[in-house]
RNA sequence: UCCUCGGUAGCUCAAUCGGCAGAGCGGGUGGCUGUUAACCACUAGGUUGUAGGUUCGAGUCCUACCCGAGGAGCCA
């Protein structure tokens, strides 16, 4: 008998299949029996009839636990009854294992038992629609750049010194030296952009801030491009084309996963091209008038992000902030050089900062003189100065972070559930 | 790191003024021919986070600690 998987199961219609698969619920009814098979793919219902005729069917049924693993074979069926419209009236059961007793029953759970079962809790059903979708959002992800041709070059997560040198890295040993763990490919990206143009990382980051909120892992994924010879317009434009690009893509192809977290998609289906685009300094009085008390050369922090959608109804740009709150490597505006070409992409519905970037410095002697205000040991960046000194061009790239985009999209509210298994503060376990 | 709230059955929670520790789910047993987190009946299940203290008596009050959650800060 055919091995199908309950996503395929609309193109076996009225034939004989086997499901190999963990049983997620059951229900009995006097003479009838249902069972919910979840196979990874999706959810089928079962159905047994006649006791006296199917009388060891039956007790194999009663015997069945909460996620036993097993094999059903039986034919499918169209029915309007059945959850997913498809059920399987069953021919045989043959039992692989049967469960002990479940931790995660279908009533409802508190988050610290949850995310201590993290490993079980993957297999409910909300837990496995985030995390399809996820993997929709990276496959789109690749196939906007590939499809650009843009080159992936994998920048490297052991990394030798602090980088930008402000947030905390985590500090692990290289034989006789000391590594870190990288927070960011950029600079790295910025030598592969001078080597084949326009180049891509995509990887994890690690950040050992003792963040405790719902939009920060300790551990996240993150897409970098870098285009040599682009400008902050050019970025910009291309922040929102892959924007645009994940959102048609999951709502195409993730209908179901939306629906299951309930999802109203109506505010994600009427994004479009051009977002609205904002100053930083712009932005301050549109803030201000809402209660805010930001000033000129404050970062916009919570109280900011939940103002945004306020203002607008749309993911929003907000380009030229103070060069003070901003990396070393930034582009200052020509015309205002206390600003710096930099563009943060903020989602809507309050989800805060998707995307950070903009034009980096590509003057040697202006880039040599802020990593001497910031401190910086020049040593560990001559290989970047070098970046400088044969043929330096202009160049843009930003970092979108999976996970962000993936709490926006699902709209939940918790960054944790966006990722298999999250690494918040203080907590590694599972 | 700071502020706030919490920790009682496997899970989610209740317990009035400090006075018999209880319900739903899950488990077990029985019933029900289309269930949708099914339903109905019965049943087993407890070192109330830890250590001290006050009291005739503490889940409840006090002290310290541990753990968790929400928020703030931190944060390309």
């Amino acid at each position: 008998m055919k091995w199908v998987y309950v996503e395929d199961i609309a193109s076996f219609k009225d034939q004989e299949v086997e499901i190999r698969g963990w049983l997620y619920n059951k229900r009995s009814s006097g003479k009838i029996r249902f069972l919910l098979v979840r196979d990874g793919t999706g959810l089928i219902q079962g159905t047994l009839f006649d006791p006296e005729a199917n009388k060891s069917l039956f007790d194999k049924f009663d015997e069945l636990t909460q996620e036993s693993s097993l094999l059903v074979r039986g034919t499918v069926r169209e029915d309007k009854r059945a959850p997913g419209g498809y059920e399987l009236s069953i021919s045989d059961i043959e039992i692989l294992q049967i469960a002990e007793e479940y931790p995660i029953t279908p009533k409802e759970h508190g988050i610290s038992f949850l995310m201590e079962h993290r490993h079980l809790w993957l297999r409910s059903q909300k837990q496995n629609a985030v995390l399809q979708i996820r993997v929709e959002v990276i496959r789109a992800i690749r196939d906007f750049f590939d499809g650009r041709r843009f080159r992936l070059m994998d920048t490297p997560i052991l990394t030798p010194s602090a980088c930008e040198g402000t947030t905390t890295l985590f500090e692990t040993e290289y034989f006789d030296q000391k590594a870190y763990l990288s927070q960011s490919g950029q600079l790295y990206n910025e030598a592969t952009a001078m080597a084949f143009g326009k180049v891509y990382c995509f990887g994890p980051t690690f950040r050992a801030e003792k963040s405790k909120t719902r939009k920060h892992l300790i551990e996240f994924w993150m897409v970098e491009p870098e285009v040599a010879f682009a400008t902050l317009e050019d970025i910009i434009d291309l922040s929102q084309d892959l924007i645009l690009f994940i959102l048609e893509r999951v709502l195409e192809r993730n209908k179901n996963d939306l629906d299951v977290l309930e999802r109203d998609t109506l505010p994600l289906e009427t994004i479009q091209k051009p977002f609205p685009r904002v100053t930083y300094e712009d932005l301050l009085p549109k803030l201000q008038e809402k209660g805010s008390k930001i000033e000129w050369g404050m970062d916009l922090s919570a109280p900011e992000e939940s103002i945004l959608p306020e203002i607008f109804d749309s993911p929003v740009c907000i380009t030229h902030f103070p060069a003070a709150i901003k990396a070393f490597y930034m582009q200052p505006d020509e015309k205002r050089p206390d600003t710096v070409l930099g563009v943060d992409v903020m989602a809507s519905e309050g989800y805060g900062e998707l995307i950070g970037g903009g034009q980096r410095i590509h003057d040697p002697k202006l880039l040599e003189q802020r990593i001497k205000e910031h401190n910086l040991p020049r040593e560990d960046y001559k290989w970047y100065l070098d970046l400088r000194r044969y043929g330096s061009v202009p160049h843009s790239g930003f970092g979108l972070g999976v996970e962000r985009v993936l709490s926006w999209i699902c709209k939940i509210q918790h960054i944790r559930e966006t990722i298999p298994f999250p690494r918040l503060l203080y907590k590694i376990y599972p």
